[in-house]
DNA sequence: AGCACGCCGACT
DNA sequence: GTCGGCGTGCTC
């Protein structure tokens, strides 16, 4: 099966050439060029060699056969790391679907100034003398561009490259020849690598001493190491220590001359995250952040490129650091959303993790308190291998936490946003002088309908998520497009309490003050903490004591560590239960129980209410007895039964288009197309239907869902369809992107 | 980016 | 005619 054509793209950065050519690759280098090799090929008319990159095979010519060139070698040597990113970014490509360069653009490193155009200056060589000669020959003649170049570096003797190409529209060739005229002279700017202060090298301190628990963890993945080598999923608690045991597999990895990458999400990337690593291995860490300027950023970096660091912590970008001999990567509360990318390609860090290091030969160990739906079934499957942390360390006990049944407090008589329980625990809190924070799970806040009186909320009827609701007065799902009127009464009970919710951050503030006068507030949300680093004010001022309770969305309970507070309210547990897609109930499940976690990490017990009209339901029953088996059993079960990730594959067709009817006509082209070219019986087209928003700044929006057996079977559907939208005119003002992990 | 091709003015 | 520079277009 060796292929024989391959798609290179060129190393001459261009726009122009910012795409893949194709060449034959010759019979004795088959089954030598892989993706990500970098070769020597044959290219413009002149056939002159130059270096590319092999971005992917193939059996079939895309271009003409008889113009095809071959390839003319491997480029030996040279660093692999490279050619190994190379190969990252073309997996990248296919799996996400994005254009080469993009995903070329997000797996190399920045080469700060390594193009020195912009830092190529035109000197004058010739004496004033001289070059009037040269200006009259030149006149002479007619050579228009060098007369006019020449002026320009009598007046000015130094000019930059980019200037006389651009402005003075002088060709390369004019100046190369009249640089071997001795006219003039080009120079070099190299791009001076600031040394940067080097902090002085810190012992590594001792290291700290492993429970028994987190010891045979570490025993446990060490053996796995040893045999298959599987990537390790570690389940322990909030505060059962799985840092530490990081740390001593990072150890491990560093006493071979080994490189570690430590992912962690953006939002808990702390100075007291960071420290702890900091303390334990000194200057060999590098840490990327979001706020680093590209100077800092181009400087951690030249970290690595240098040998100086070993380990890079940081958030999903960190995973593309250019270590040449790396062999573990972590990833650190790996269901967080945050390693879900936004731009494009649309990669998911954890997926990335494990390619990556499949290309390296490296580990993967992750770690969650309340690992994602997909790493739980892997391990189920045995592609992974699950050890579990069951304890804290540090003597401290899990809070209690309990349930407040809304719908019977308003039965009798409690209309308050606070439960009676709630209500008492706080006056408890506050005589106690302990902190208390109110979490408001308002993610997803699209405007589900409910019923107060019996918790029945109104799903579609084919996909099972909650409708939302339009100002039109209709309800919508936002999977298949299903419309129906808004109901007056609670279908189930026949109460007419029944319609969306309403309460944000200041309401309950408000409440609070009504309640209690003397407690001090402080309020987390996007009004708050809009100023510069009005976030991390807000939390270090809670943190100080300098309030007694804590209002906020889901910023509150991720990240900081309060050892003050004793009581956590979820105000409203369930919105974000029906946020109207298939993981709302695993992401209730892990906000509630890491907001539980936050009662009661210093010495004293906590406590955590949790309010909810659907006390019942399996996500809030786990959360509040913290069982995690349960709410997977139920959760995999929904998945398996509705065919959505991961027992199925699941392929979202965004797309969004200033014209609604040029958009709705484009997906139901993109839907018909989709039927006639489906092999497979298994494969289910779902919608179009409107977003969740279904207009940004003018431009329409919607989705089409494909479910399908496999992600394999999906991404060939996807390059089947990428084909036929390039091929088809009718969709040039229709901008359409692919989404995996919908 | 760099090479070839066609165009156009200048000189033998 | 033909020489040589300039601008344009293409590169699997």
């Amino acid at each position: 099966m060796n292929e024989r054509y391959a798609d290179v793209v060129v190393d001459i950065s261009h726009e122009k050439l910012d795409r893949s050519f194709q060449y034959r690759i010759p019979p004795e280098l088959a089954g030598k060029i892989r993706a990500g090799s970098r070769v020597w090929i044959p290219f413009g008319n002149g056939n002159r060699l130059i270096e590319g990159y092999v971005i992917g095979l193939g059996d079939a010519p895309k271009f003409e056969p008889g113009r095809l060139k071959s390839v003319a070698g491997l480029v030996e040597g040279g660093t692999n790391v490279e050619a190994r990113l190379i190969a990252l970014a073309a997996w990248m490509r296919e799996t996400y679907g994005s254009t080469m360069i993009q995903a070329l653009k997000t797996v190399l490193p920045v080469k700060e100034k390594k193009q020195p155009r912009a830092e190529r200056r035109i000197l004058l060589q010739a004496d004033p003398r001289q070059a009037e000669a040269w200006l009259a020959l030149f006149q002479k003649k007619h050579n228009t561009a060098r007369e006019r170049l020449l002026r320009r570096l009598m007046e000015t003797p130094e000019l930059d490259y980019r200037e006389a190409a651009g402005t003075l529209k002088v060709t390369a060739a004019v100046i190369r020849s009249m640089e071997e005229q001795g006219i003039l002279r080009v120079e070099q700017k190299t791009g001076g690598e600031t040394a940067g202060a080097e902090g002085s090298r810190e012992d590594p301190r001792q290291a700290e001493i492993l429970t028994a628990g987190q010891q045979e963890v570490l025993g446990d993945i060490l053996q796995e190491w040893e045999g298959r080598g599987r990537p390790c999923l570690i389940h322990g608690v909030t505060g059962s220590g799985k840092t530490l045991v990081y740390m001593e597999l990072i150890r491990k990895v560093l006493e071979k001359e080994g490189q570690a990458i430590v992912l962690i999400p953006e939002i808990a990337l702390t100075w007291q995250t960071v420290n702890r690593f900091y303390r334990r291995f000194g200057n060999q860490v590098a840490v990327l952040h979001s706020r680093l300027t590209p100077a800092q950023r181009f400087a951690q970096t030249e970290r690595v490129r240098t040998g100086k660091a070993s380990i890079m912590v940081g958030p999903r970008s960190a995973l593309f650091t250019p270590f040449s001999r790396l062999k573990l990567i972590v990833v650190d509360e790996e269901h967080e959303g945050s390693y879900q990318s936004e731009g494009t390609p649309r990669y998911h860090a954890r997926e990335t993790a494990l390619e990556r290091a499949k290309l390296e030969g490296a580990h993967v160990v992750l770690g969650s308190a309340t690992p994602s739906v997909e790493a739980r079934y892997a391990c189920e499957k045995g592609d992974w291998a699950l050890f579990t942390l069951k304890e804290r360390y540090g003597g401290a006990v899990l809070p209690e936490v309990r349930v407040a049944d809304m719908r019977r407090e308003l039965r009798e008589g409690n209309r308050s946003v606070f439960s009676r329980d709630l209500q008492r625990e706080l006056a408890l809190c506050l005589n106690r002088g302990e902190q208390a924070m109110l979490f408001l799970n308002r993610r997803g806040y699209a405007g589900f309908v409910a019923c107060r009186s019996c918790g029945h909320v109104i799903k579609c009827p084919h996909c099972d998520v909650s409708l939302t609701y339009h100002s039109s007065g209709q309800l919508v799902c936002h999977y298949c497009g299903y419309v129906t009127e808004q109901a007056d009464r609670c279908p189930v009970c026949g109460s007419s309490y029944i319609g969306g919710f309403r309460a944000g951050t200041q309401q309950v503030e408000q409440t609070v003050k009504k309640m209690f006068p003397k407690a001090r507030t402080l309020r987390m949300d996007a009004d708050t903490t809009r100023g510069k680093d009005g976030y991390e004010k807000i939390l270090r001022a809670f943190s100080r004591g300098e309030a007694d309770v804590l209002i906020g969305t889901q910023m509150i309970v991720k990240g900081h560590d309060f050892p003050g507070v004793t009581l956590v309210g979820a105000v409203m547990a369930d919105v974000s239960l029906f946020a109207g897609d298939y993981r709302a109930p695993e992401r209730t499940y892990q906000i509630l129980v890491q907001a539980a976690g936050r009662a009661g990490r210093g010495s004293r017990p906590g406590t955590a209410v949790i309010q909810t009209y659907q006390p019942e339901h399996y996500s809030i029953r786990a959360a509040a007895e913290q069982d995690y088996e349960s709410f997977y059993q139920e959760e995999i079960r929904f998945r398996q039964l509705m065919g959505y990730p991961p027992a199925c594959g699941l392929l979202a067709v965004h797309g969004s288009c200033g014209q609604e009817e040029l958009l709705g006509e484009a997906m139901e082209y993109i839907r018909k197309y989709l039927i006639r070219v489906r092999r497979d019986r298994r494969v289910q087209l779902i919608g179009p239907a409107p977003e969740s928003i279904s207009k940004i700044q003018d431009l329409y929006r919607q989705v089409l869902y494909v479910k399908g057996p496999d992600k394999k079977a999906l991404i060939r559907i996807r390059e089947k369809l990428e084909k036929y939208i390039e091929i088809n005119s009718g969709f040039k003002n229709v901008y359409i992107q692919y989404d995996f992990n919908a």
